[in-house]
DNA sequence: CTTTGATACGCAACTTATTGCATATCTAAG
DNA sequence: CTTAGATATGCAATAAGTTGCGTATCAAAG
């Protein structure tokens, strides 16, 4: 249960709609937490039934009606629970590595352009994260704890798009005559 | 779907029972994709009923029976398929991620100590990727096609465990004064 | 006055993953 | 002889995530 977690965290200090979360889950939070609109709904109702948020409907001028989620106090404990709880490492799950055991058995040219997306798709996060450092978290050290924290996990992303495309310059220089060479 | 064509992946050139596999999948393979017994039984049974793989019960004398599992042509080519298409970028999913952004909200020293017990993990991690790659990989543009591929996914694997580790040190670096001070 | 697009919400069906439990056989150690 | 441990397989329940579809409202552009 992680998703409820990353909702609830995006709460501590704003009450939010799910149209405002399914937006911070494409941006910030949604770096390291992917979600659908469906899930964080559904994840919303399940969370206002249990007692840790509370729903606002809220009537609309000018758009749709909405319904505002607030954490509420059991929910703020829940939370800090979780937190203070152990966390269990999870593996990547990338499907590429296991498409890399497949060269010498497949057409390797495939893999080789997929590592080519990569290196595109990593090269342009690396620099939407190092826009942000930039920006709002440029001295680290002065940062307020609450602060800290957030740059933490964004430099957590940048360290690893960086490791990433340092990876895809080494695979493709690996790989460069396997991709004529070999079936 | 990707367990199943990483447990085709397994089988490209070897015919396992499942209990071989849920070994494989403890190391190697499972270095870069984990999975419980229960879920790569049932996943076999679903691709033996698919018909891209061949269920062969084998009578065992000394130890309880076993069913092997034998990659069928159909099974290569639906491989190969899945190979050749697009991969999908998965974000981590890292709950610790989620937690770092409560810290200023929560008491961070237990997300201080999970950082420490992230560093010990990582580090072993690492000195046993760096040992497989000393024994097996200490060359790598001499190795085959296949091999090289699968020391693509070690070298991954040896990057991501570095940046984390140097990850570890910055964060612990920039909270160190954080853990006393703030509630 | 119609289309496009953003806002706002949700259901249903399905797939995938996790957790807890259960059952055997045989070896080797004590 | 009993117990621990490796080998070998699986069911059932639950949780989590994905995919496809559906319903609205309103603004602004054409």
């Amino acid at each position: 249960m992680a998703l409820s977690h990353a909702i609830m965290t995006a709460l501590l200090d704003e009450e939010l709609s799910g149209y405002d979360l399914t937006r911070r889950f494409e941006t910030s939070l949604g770096f390291f937490w992917e979600s659908s609109h469906q899930q964080i709904y559904r994840e919303l109702r399940q969370l206002s039934e249990r007692g840790w948020l509370q729903a606002t409907p809220v009537v609309q001028d000018g758009r749709p009606d909405k319904i505002l989620y607030a954490l509420t106090e059991d929910g703020r404990k829940a939370l800090a629970e979780w937190v203070q709880g152990p966390t269990n490492l999870k593996r990547a799950k990338d499907d590429l590595f296991v498409k890399l055991y497949n060269i010498g058995h497949c057409d390797p040219a495939p893999v080789l352009a997929e590592i080519r997306r990569r290196q595109e798709q990593h090269a342009a996060r690396l620099a939407l994260y190092e826009k942000i450092r930039q920006r709002h978290y440029a001295v680290p050290e002065q940062l307020s704890a609450h602060r800290k924290g957030i740059y933490l996990a964004l430099a957590a992303g940048i360290r690893h798009e960086r490791m990433y495309l340092d990876w895809c310059d080494e695979a493709l220089t690996l790989l460069k005559d396997v991709a004529s060479a070999e079936p």
